[in-house]
DNA sequence: TTAGTTGCAAAGGCTTTGCACGCGC
DNA sequence: GCGCGTGCAAAGCCTTTGCAACTAA
């Protein structure tokens, strides 16, 4: 719980029922959903909602950039909900789970066992983001 | 040219034209290409190649570890043919073209601007690959 | 009021699959 | 010759789109 809804009305999001069940299924959440999970969740709470709305809403959100997009190789994407604080993901290649991990120091060197959350983990991999020249 | 079509043949892969085709497509590009762009410049070699056999080589030459799978946000997958060597990648927010970036140092801290070809860098993220205890 | 949001269903992009034919070893 | 690889077309998964009806502000 960090209390979404209130930022997002704060920013003026105009909010309906759609919207706030979508933010309300992120929030709290600690594992990530792929947008699929996400409107089986939120049907549960406003069974009329479509899955056109959640990705809407899901698109938005991360717009906002309260949500982050983790993509996992093939897979649905999945949503974060802890786009705010700095982490780094650990991605079962079997299933495609994600875990938040916070590792300190060198982010290539291993990962510390109390992080690995029982993974075996087998590698690393960094990504630069931005605009190359011809799109800035 | 890194004799990709050697190390296959020393590995035991059981050599086709189609699939020579493909590793002679990947070896020597610098670029991450698409499935479809494996396909496009395949076909110029040998013009019956079908795409799903493309997509079967490409698959394989990821199991081999010769080739590398990067995942770029919803987009299409591109194929890495420089998986053997450590290096980083420096992805377009906008296009989805994939340099790749060797930095020494700290990943996190920022790129140096001799490595950005031009790019405007957002964001650097980490991602551990691995098996999760379910799937170990 | 009125611009922005929703639901539906259809279309779209990328990838996989099923099966008969063909070819490397 | 055997078994794996190939091609085709169809199906599949995830996501986006077009448009009429609706609703928050």
């Amino acid at each position: 719980m960090s209390d979404l809804l209130g930022r997002l009305r704060g920013r003026g999001w105009r909010m309906t029922s759609q919207r706030r069940v979508v933010a309300e299924v992120l929030d709290g959440e600690h594992v990530h959903l792929t947008a699929d999970e996400v409107h089986a969740r939120a049907v549960r709470l406003l069974p009329e909602i479509s899955r056109a709305t959640v990705y809407n809403a899901l698109g938005e959100l991360v717009s906002l950039g309260e949500v982050a997009e983790v993509s996992t190789d093939g897979r649905a994407k999945r949503y974060d909900p802890n786009a705010r604080q700095p982490h780094e993901h650990l991605v079962c290649s079997g299933c495609g789970l994600i875990r938040d991990v916070h590792p300190t120091g060198d982010p290539l060197a291993d990962l510390p066992q109390q992080e690995r959350f029982g993974f075996t983990v087998s590698g690393a991999e960094v990504t630069y983001r931005g605009l190359c020249p011809a799109c800035a």
